[in-house]
DNA sequence: GGATGTGAATCCGTTCACAGCT
DNA sequence: AGCTGTGAACGGATTCACATCC
């Protein structure tokens, strides 16, 4: 179809498990794939793979499927991850500094590029070559680095305000650890892990024994 | 309609964020909402929230709303967290230490009872308490806990394996952060946590600048 | 008056099934 | 023959709107 029109945000959703798919497969080595193999890859139907791309273009050839790296490198165009994107993390608690050090990060589009703290204890510390800088700082640095991208890994009574802060200082997107639904224009996205509310999720399907 | 028959999963996945809501009106000092406050509260539609409650009784009066404490009782009985699982924790990296340490567990269901990783420099460190176990331990520790839900924060190498041995020992719930889609059995649930993934979807929105 | 609980209506996403290309 | 791309059919989730009750 080749429309640009409104795509499903829950299509959106779906690109990145599909890249992540992809990776696997030239990982085992294939260059090749269908929507059929992708599907039973990830526990989704062939129909709805073909269907998603469809909104895009046309990635395959009929009769052979999908060239690998070319389908990738469309996904990463659509996605705009076809380069490097700036991000801050905020909070350098043990979530935090595993964020700042993450080496998943680099080859998948985007790279750590400050990282704060209000503990003084830890400002001036290096993490991998990084220097933790002190909160009060954010607005100058994400200014200054053009930062569009923010991980919010502070405790849930502070994160409000870094996300408030983070965003009139230009940041575009967050992704939240805190456990609390964050308060932003409608222009600034927002995404949120909360390992306890899918660990919530699970155990309603648990029977104890 | 308080049928016990077949619930949405998707509107299981939303009762642990409406705890999440119902714990932070408690901190701003509120003893009663309505559907209204609380969709306002998260950024859903107050019918939804109702609609979702409706599946497994009627919790609210009419006119006034609902008892916070009373409703979150509730869900948390339906969600079975109205009591402690012991969860293990698989791969002591940055990751798994910041999950072994987080302190968010205790009070919202869980406890990280165990902790594996296959670095002899690590086995036998102490972890607030908890010692990091080597994983060739696992089948054993995990049997003799009982424990149903595990936590994997290991390499995607490894992330295979190791669930495939969380599961033969019993486990039945995983949350997997190593960034590749596991074969499990189908009484096994599984749930996804992938912050590359989360920060690919946000940058379709963003517009280069 | 005010807010719930819920059938009905609507909207949206998934699946079906097949024409068309290789 | 094999697999894509896609309109049509289907099913499920969200929203509407109102009867009901405090």
């Amino acid at each position: 179809m080749t429309a640009v029109n409104k795509i499903p945000d829950i299509v959106i959703g779906r690109l990145p498990v599909y890249l992540r798919a992809l990776s696997q497969l030239v990982v085992e080595g294939k260059t090749v794939t269908s929507s059929h193999e992708l599907g039973q890859q990830l526990g989704i139907s062939s129909a709805q793979i073909r269907k998603d791309l469809s909104h895009f273009g046309e990635f395959g050839k009929q009769g052979t499927g999908y060239q690998i790296t070319h389908l990738y490198a469309q996904l990463q165009q659509i996605l705009q991850i076809d380069r490097e994107w700036a991000v801050a993390v905020v909070g350098i608690g043990d979530l935090g500094r595993a964020l700042a050090r993450y080496g998943g990060f680099s080859d998948r589009g985007f790279r750590v590029v400050a990282a704060f703290d209000s503990d003084p204890a830890k400002i001036g510390t290096d993490l991998d070559g990084l220097t933790i800088q002190s909160s009060t700082l954010i607005a100058e640095v994400v200014r200054a680095k053009q930062i569009r991208i923010a991980m919010i890994a502070v405790p849930a009574m502070h994160a409000q305000s870094v996300s408030d802060e983070l965003v009139r200082a230009g940041v575009r997107a967050l992704l939240n650890y805190a456990p609390i639904t964050l308060n932003v224009p409608s222009y600034v996205h927002v995404q949120y892990i909360d390992p306890v509310a899918h660990l919530q999720h699970m155990t309603y399907y648990l029977d104890m024994s």
